[in-house]
RNA sequence: GGUGCGUUAGUUCAGCUUGGUUAGAAUACAUGCCUGUCACGCAUGGGGUCACGGGUUCGAGUCCCGUACGCACCGCCA
């Protein structure tokens, strides 16, 4: 037996016990005729002690002992003289009286504590060691929590956990596809599934009902810190259910996870926003709703009213309140332009207005507008004394609230209105059926194809589709989406015009969906269903700004595994016999 | 496809604005001393292709251009 206990369990209560300890030299402290270990394992850490009085050997041995060795220590456990309040273990110690060396080890290449010395690129590169630090362990080990609740609660409910398979074909509707050649089917390739979408709707046909799988879900498309190429979707679809079934469903699943997970109970229903209403007062459809600072539109109030030409040609004016926050600097307001007016914001400039103690407006447009004009800027903007008032403008009116809407979430973290340890959830709903896509010329479903227009907006497939909404919807957490989902459709004719309307020929159509539409035809109980993402799920509980944190082996920015080299060049042989060719670019 | 920032000791960084002697700090590592450490302390020591390629210059870690890699973001992500 390697060991009678962990490195996180004795206690005073223990003293005099003999025990037998295993794990990692976390540190050595050698005091000349005293020496001191700590050793550690996934359940902490304990003090191991030689004394003076060990036999010689022994202090040998433990002299010779390095970071990150593998020992197996056996002793008695011991009050300690001067007892380690941050520790659990803090009070004992083991007066080691046998130790072996189980397995050197080199000298690490940072340091393997809770705050690390090593960047993000070299922990990426010894994961394996990155993850010996308590603090990814606790993120792992909170992920897995999180899937046995998902499992227990979902399983109460009368779901059944099917695996759907990883090889499936490739739809190029979507983002790109991971796709794997066939070796027994020369020139033809599997893709790996960007979601197990159709195949869930399919299990539905069959009859399962209730379904849910935590499944890997994989997208070829550029990354960024929410966003793997591999992620892990908690998909989950139901049979004879309205959009209202399944949003109860779900909520109660997120309530469950806050109550078990993080001690929150959510007693009150999550409130419901339509996307129009999401974009017009926030202009997101995932609205960060921790704190308010809604747009309001001010044209009525500023295009007209005054000499302002940027504001006379605009076709949208919008500005928010920040509270209290008239006490603005020059050199702050200044900042605040500059961030608008980043490549990435796109803003052509900044309008502020302060309300100044006795009620009056001083504003960067004052010699444009007189005071009664802007007085009822102030009205209409709730502004009271001490409030500042940021207003964007511009020809677009989408493209000003996107602006506006990152100016709203610089001053709410710039304000402190964004705590990490404060939820606040929301459903956005009645998603648009179509966007239009410029690259391709056509309408793209916004969701994806095979969401279900709402009924009373049918009629207008034919004639107004861009006007279409959908049964749609997405459970938005803190500005993050962690959840959407959609009532499918399940009749072959309707779903054959959403292909239609989506620019596929029939032959396309059923070339690629044949299957879903085939089987639409033996019997398909109406369905909806929901996915949720695992990854940001933990990481909104951890507090993490990145998703890679809350992953045991994550890829980087370019989708590189740096501790595998992954991936990488085949051999010949290996392309000989998939038939395939290579014709690289040109190199430079 | 694009934008910004970065790349100097095992690691995290300073040095670059204003080019000029032997490139520094902290930490890690090694050696020695130390009987209660726990961010131990003290002393000593080793450790550098300043990412790579080109250019400007009498002279480049420092200025310019390109490439690679990393991070963040835009596009993209039904």
């Amino acid at each position: 037996m390697y060991r009678t206990k962990t490195c996180g369990e004795l206690r005073l209560a223990d003293k005099g016990q003999r025990v037998t300890l295993a794990g990692w030299v976390q540190s050595v402290h050698n005091l000349g005729a005293l020496t001191f270990v700590d050793l550690r394992d996934r359940y902490g850490i304990t003090q191991l002690a030689f004394t003076e009085d060990a036999p010689e050997e022994l202090k040998r041995q433990a002299g010779k002992l390095g970071r990150e060795f593998v020992v197996q220590a056996t002793g008695v456990v011991e009050e300690r003289y001067s007892k380690n309040k941050n520790l659990p273990t803090g009070d004992i110690e083991i007066l080691v009286s046998e130790l072996t060396i189980l397995n050197e080890s080199l000298t690490p290449p940072f340091t393997i504590e809770e705050e690390s010395d090593g960047g993000d690129d070299i922990r990426m590169k010894y994961r394996y060691l990155d993850l010996r630090r308590p603090v990814v362990r606790k993120n792992l080990e909170l992920r897995h929590r999180m899937t046995m609740e998902v499992r227990r609660y979902l399983d109460s409910k009368g779901f059944l956990e099917i695996e759907t398979p990883m090889l499936i074909g490739s739809t190029p509707e979507g983002a790109r596809d991971f796709v794997v050649p066939s070796r027994m089917n020369p020139g033809q390739f599997y893709a790996l599934p960007q979601s197990p979408q159709t195949l869930k709707q399919l299990l539905m046909v069959a009859g399962m009902d209730r379904y849910f799988q935590i499944v890997k879900c994989f997208r070829d498309e550029d990354l960024r810190a929410d966003r793997q190429p591999e992620f892990t979707q908690i998909d989950c679809e139901m049979s004879f259910v309205e959009q209202e079934d399944i949003i109860q469903l779900f909520e109660g699943m997120a309530k469950h996870l806050f109550r078990e997970l993080r001690g929150v109970e959510l007693t009150e229903p999550f409130p419901r926003m339509s996307w129009d209403e999401a974009m017009r007062l926030y202009g997101s459809d995932k609205p960060d709703t921790r704190f308010g600072m809604p747009f309001v539109e001010l044209m009525d109030e500023l295009k007209g009213t005054g000499e302002f030409s940027v504001f006379n040609d605009a076709a949208f004016i919008a500005g928010i309140c920040a509270e209290g926050q008239a006490v603005y600097t020059r050199k702050q307001l200044d900042q605040l332009t500059d961030f608008v007016k980043r490549p990435q914001i796109g803003a052509k400039g900044l309008v502020y207005a302060r309300v100044q103690e006795d009620g009056s407006v001083k504003s960067s447009v004052d010699k444009f507008y007189t005071p009664e004009v802007l007085n009822r800027l102030r009205d209409k903007m709730n502004a009271k004394a001490g409030d500042l008032i940021l207003i964007l403008s511009g020809d677009d009116a989408m493209r000003v609230r996107k602006q506006l809407c990152e100016l709203r979430l610089e001053m709410g973290s710039r304000m402190g209105l964004r705590d990490k340890n404060k939820f606040s959830l929301l459903w956005v709903v009645d998603f648009p059926m179509f966007e239009w896509s410029e690259e391709e010329g056509r309408l793209m479903a916004m969701h994806h194809p095979f969401t279900h227009p709402k009924n009373e907006d049918i009629p207008l497939l034919d004639t107004n589709p861009a006007a279409v909404r959908a049964d749609a919807y997405d459970m938005v957490c803190n500005g993050v989406e962690v959840g959407g989902g959609s009532i499918r459709i399940h009749d072959q004719a309707l779903q054959a015009k959403m292909f239609e309307i989506l620019g596929f020929t029939p032959e396309k159509a059923q070339q690629q969906f044949g299957f879903l539409m085939n089987a639409f035809k033996y019997g398909a109980p109406p369905h909806g269903g929901l996915a949720y993402g695992l990854d940001r799920w933990v990481s909104l509980f951890a507090g993490l700004d990145s998703i890679r944190d809350c992953i045991a082996f994550p890829k980087n920015n370019s989708g590189r595994d740096v501790m595998l080299d992954a991936p990488g060049a085949l051999d010949k042989s290996q392309l000989d016999e998939l038939c395939l060719e290579l014709r690289l670019p040109e190199e430079k």
